[in-house]
DNA sequence: CGTACTATTGACGCAGATCAAGTTCCGTGG
DNA sequence: CCACGGAACTTGATCTGCGTCAATAGTACG
């Protein structure tokens, strides 16, 4: 259904879950709450027993330099958690800030705990989601490391779309992408400049068009050639037997 | 004890551990294998159940590319647990390879799941090593993104530092770093050439000493000055009242 | 209709890559 | 014990992808 939400939708996509697993986490997240862009989620190093389920909007985990730096080290799409595990130690951690308007659910630690105790399925469906983010930091890592400007860009525009078509927030080789160049040159480990020079040339290659905010990706295939794309990181379809 | 396994000591530093727990993760540990330098420990994709810990040596996750470029997503020091969620999960990961002779530790999954439910300290101590990992990779996607190889070598010898003394394998501003250029380059995204450059910048300015393979770190606090090298990441320290 | 982001484009500079030689360090076999 | 072969390390010369600086043009909102 339309309105089934992305928390949801994202972990049934995973591993199957029951009608009762699912209400059980619909429970979760009923705590609502809506937070403007550029509000921080996170405090820097705060020790907090803060936890959120994302359901609409985009936020970032990031670490600022002295000067003004800043590199966005995750992104929080529509679906994701943040700050779920940390929670549960209340350690410190890198700040959390909403890069647009942004509906949250807060997640109780306790709650969270039964749920997990009550349902094996659950229970995998939160360790898939855990080691899906992992492993995309991961690749990330490989992406600054190793891709080009042009390579990488291709590379993250793929994930993204495939991370937002999971949740319903793409379809038909399109997708909102509401980060200004400086915020997605913060995420790439580039600057605004280079990445706005790398849109273009990607647009004159016929493999993307942009309209406002809007993408449109014209060959999936050879975007994820450019990349060398391997989707399984994403651990995308029901791998799982039980 | 000097004897004590390094995982142990690891563990048992972030969260206060009983004797009983330490003698279960002893029993969790007791199934060692030997595996001599550049084997594979993961094979590419392969979604098996294997989970494992270091005793000694290093490893590294990595990410290759078909023209050879490649990118070490993680580095893996003695202490430290290798695919113990994917294990759970049975999941395709990245491929993994003992960069040095390597002692290890094969964990089951049933015998780790029944520890973790037996001692909530036992839990805390593998939620709290696991968000470690994270937060590592996390200002690993910060350093390569945003840090110049100055200050990007500065700060893995920091990081280095910090994360051997907590196992015993580093004192003194001292400590073993077994990696040829080559792979220390495919750990920073740069070329060998230029670590090579970088490090004897860094004995020039009288930072570090290298003597074959051991680095001595001369100024700590300039180190960390250059890299502004936040130590809470790495979550030393007991934090957690229980 | 300013004021302030955001995007776009050009000119130029530099950190780090690439290319090309050595050199040193070891392990291995004669 | 030495000779040899192959890594790993070192260093210089040159190149280039991306950064920096600068200026203009949209756009969005009050």
């Amino acid at each position: 259904m339309g309105s089934e939400n992305p928390v949801c939708r994202k972990l049934n996509a995973a591993i199957a879950l029951s009608p009762k697993d699912l209400e059980t986490i619909e429970r979760i997240l009923s705590n609502r709450l809506q937070v403007a862009a550029v509000t921080s989620l996170v405090a820097d190093g705060y020790a907090g027993q803060e936890a959120y389920a994302l359901l609409s909007g985009w936020a970032c985990r990031f670490r600022m330099f002295e000067d003004g730096r800043r590199q966005i080290s995750r992104l929080f799409l529509p679906g994701d958690f943040i700050g779920l595990n940390a929670s549960l130690l209340g350690m410190p951690e890198q700040p959390v800030a909403a890069l647009t308007d942004v509906r949250l659910a807060k997640v109780e630690g306790t709650q969270l705990m039964e749920a997990l105790k009550g349902s094996h399925r659950i229970w995998l469906s939160f360790l898939w989601s855990d080691m899906r983010d992992r492993f995309i930091t991961e690749e990330r890592v490989a992406s600054i490391g190793r891709r080009s400007a042009y390579e990488r860009i291709a590379h993250m525009l793929m994930e993204l779309y495939l991370r937002l078509e999971l949740v319903g927030e793409a379809t038909d080789s399109t997708f909102v992408l509401p980060l200004t160049q400086e915020s997605l040159a913060d995420v790439l480990g580039l600057t605004s400049i280079h990445v706005n020079r790398v849109l273009r040339r990607l647009k004159q290659d016929r493999l993307i068009t942009v309209d406002a905010r809007t993408i449109r990706i014209l060959s999936c295939e050879r975007l994820m050639q450019i990349a060398e794309f391997d989707p399984r990181y994403l651990m995308h379809g029901r791998h799982l037997e039980l």
